[in-house]
DNA sequence: ACCTGAACACCGTTCAAGT
DNA sequence: ACCTGAACACCGTTCAAGT
């Protein structure tokens, strides 16, 4: 069986990016390897390394993809409105592609893209008024937070099944305070999923807890001691 | 040659533990490997098989031997004091160990020792009077700052050399705002190192930050709207 | 019963041979 | 000049053969 006559469609360094995303959906980022992308493409491994010079510029690549995906920032609103709701933008982009965290955590380097999120951002505490130097702590403050990025420990542990009964009394009675709040959480009627806790509402309430902070600071006329 | 006689000390899984922790430290994580870890050993790398199941078994334990650096938390203060001083102790054991905060957020699943430090934690907070409903966000609020996270975007990024004269003007004009910080911070008299942020600072101005929101929210008797 | 060498199924990337 | 198969230097882990 040869082959049909026509080929497929080139590949072009956007090609390959989106056919990386699209791998790392379908089948997790464990599964993003240059051999397996190549073949998802119907291409030899090294046909790839003609439009990303290796695996870690093709990582920066779906970073910038992902990071494309937050919305631009809305005019006409306070400072606060404004980065609350890109920050809510971006963490849907990252809850898009579940490994988006992780990648970007990986990466030693900001790309251009990356780059131009980070400027806009800081773009919208200035244009509020707020000072360079608050700014400038606030950002570091704000973390990976500013990405979306929802900082939880552990985060794939409630999805686990549930231990069975004799070791969960046996982990309650080692952490009693760790139980406490686990079953406060799963009686809790604000729990979107039964028994869980509410991932939204946890995201929300430590952006506003540190957005409140800030302004508190900025009405004070805060500044660091220089 | 004939090996000596004596034969090395017979491994145990703290033996291998901790010289897991040697090698990361001195090399790097990306050289703890079990070929490479077996080789510092002297050992086949099947040996290790008989002390840790496999390389995540490794990893956690290595994690465990992090946490059980920091240091127990202190009696007679009040539980902001207390929190903050333990979280700063978890941070000097991260900054020990390069490596350590990229290995706890790769694992899935807590170890006993996470869940003891996480546990004592949750304790400061609820003996402190804070209600159940209040630690759980809060706790959620902290993430992985309560295990001495700083949560840096990019932290490796000032290490690096600067990018000559003609792109650096480059990448000024194409953000403004990330530049204007970044000539504030480089000028700024409280920073250790010459052109640098202070980290300490960073990280003590955040924790501040969520410490006396968290406070407020205490004092005003806040709970969820249930 | 214990220990371990060889082997398996992967990686990212280099390089030389093919067209 | 371009393309690509084979090879290299690694991984974690299985397994069967040795003691």
């Amino acid at each position: 069986m040869t082959p049909p006559a026509e080929r497929r469609t080139p590949l072009s360094r956007e090609r390959v990016l989106r056919a990386a995303v699209a791998l790392a959906d379908d089948a997790g980022i464990e599964s993003l390897s240059m051999r397996k992308l190549a073949q998802e493409l119907g291409v030899v491994p090294m046909a790839l390394y003609k439009h990303v010079a290796n695996k870690d510029e093709l990582l920066d690549g779906v970073v910038d993809v992902v990071v494309g995906e937050i919305e631009p920032p809305v005019a006409d609103t306070d400072w606060k409105a404004a980065v609350r709701r890109r920050i809510l933008s971006a963490r849907s982009a990252l809850q898009r592609h579940s490994w988006a965290a992780q990648v970007i955590e990986s990466r030693s380097t900001p790309t251009p893209a990356v780059l131009a999120y980070l400027n806009s951002m800081i773009g919208l505490f200035r244009e509020g008024g707020l000072s360079v130097d608050l700014t400038h702590h606030v950002m570091h403050a704000m973390g990976s937070r500013i990405l979306g990025f929802s900082q939880e420990l552990f985060t794939a542990a409630p999805a686990a099944e549930p231990p069975p009964a004799a070791m969960a009394a046996q982990l309650a009675s080692a952490f009693p305070y760790v139980a406490e709040l686990a079953t406060a959480a799963a009686h809790s009627e604000d729990s979107v999923v039964g028994g869980g806790c509410d991932d939204q509402f946890e995201f929300e309430f430590a952006l506003d807890l540190l957005l409140e902070g800030i302004e508190r600071l900025h009405r004070r006329g805060w500044m660091s001691a220089q």
